[in-house]
DNA sequence: AACTAATCATACACTAGCGTACTGAATGAG
DNA sequence: CTCATTCAGTACGCTAGTGTATGATTAGTT
């Protein structure tokens, strides 16, 4: 019936597709990692710390693409669960190196059956060539994104 | 060289794209539509609106897919901004109806004109077909991660 | 008619993000 | 060496989302 879909159409499906699905993954996510006490937000900066531990603040909030106050916050909530410490630098007096806990290395644990559950959930019914097209289209979106932002942050 | 890449690594690497693109959405969107004086969160409000005017809070709310107590405060905003205005019901004493004022109508105009041409620049470097290819995947994960929430949320 | 249920909006407390302004510390230029 | 600049982290105020509780009002049941 409708194959001659304008590229207006897919336009603006796509755009709320792509808002919904990534609001339903979040909405997921969350509700998979409520039994760990921890919130998603939370969860990333534990997950960057682990592949490199004692990072300063500063750079967690660039490494997630964060500002460095909502950075401040999420570490705060962090030290009061037990999560992370904070800990002067001895040669810089301005920094405060970020440490995980032993608490956390037990989330890190739970978590990665976690995560590979969820991804099974999301992304079942889908061939692994469908899931290559879609990461190269999404790329190239980002790209186009990352492009725009960069010439209009003047 | 990496041709089989094995499905984890898929899975990884489409879930950090599908957050990635759809931040960086919101971001150029918000840097698009900042000179109109209102924000993403609430357009959708008024876009909402202007398909059909007068609906109740809740009614928006569930539209939108957003708490009631959200919904409030958008409106608070929206009120305070000129843009909508709240309206008691005339049968039912409980609830209060939201319609549109003039300086919505403006708002529409323009938003029509941005919503293009930020879609323009999303999807470039893309083909139709390409497209439709990803419109699809998403859609088999949005439902996916709908009947997920379902059967999770006893 | 009276009591109970559900419903609409709101209040409060919390997490999380943004932008701006600020303090203290380090660093680079003159 | 000193002064200006830069940088790390924080404070404050705003928007926006969540969950729970509450008051008012309506609707349903007995």
């Amino acid at each position: 019936m409708t194959k001659e879909i304008h590229s207006i159409d897919w336009e603006l499906h796509l755009g709320y597709l792509i808002h919904d699905v990534s609001r339903l993954r979040r909405s997921a996510f969350d509700r998979c990692i409520k039994p760990l006490n921890v919130t998603r937000s939370q969860w990333w900066v534990v997950a960057y710390l682990s592949r490199e531990d004692g990072m300063t603040q500063t750079r967690l909030a660039e490494e997630l693409d964060v500002g460095k106050v909502a950075m401040g916050g999420l570490i705060d909530r962090l030290e009061r669960s037990g999560f992370v410490r904070r800990e002067a630098d001895s040669t810089d007096r301005r920094v405060k190196r970020i440490f995980l806990e032993p608490l956390s290395k037990r989330l890190i644990q739970k978590m990665r059956k976690v995560n590979h559950e969820f991804n099974q959930t999301v992304l079942a019914n889908l061939a692994d060539k469908e899931l290559e097209a879609t990461a190269k289209a999404l790329h190239v979106m980002k790209t186009n994104l990352l492009k725009y932002l960069e010439s209009s942050e003047a």
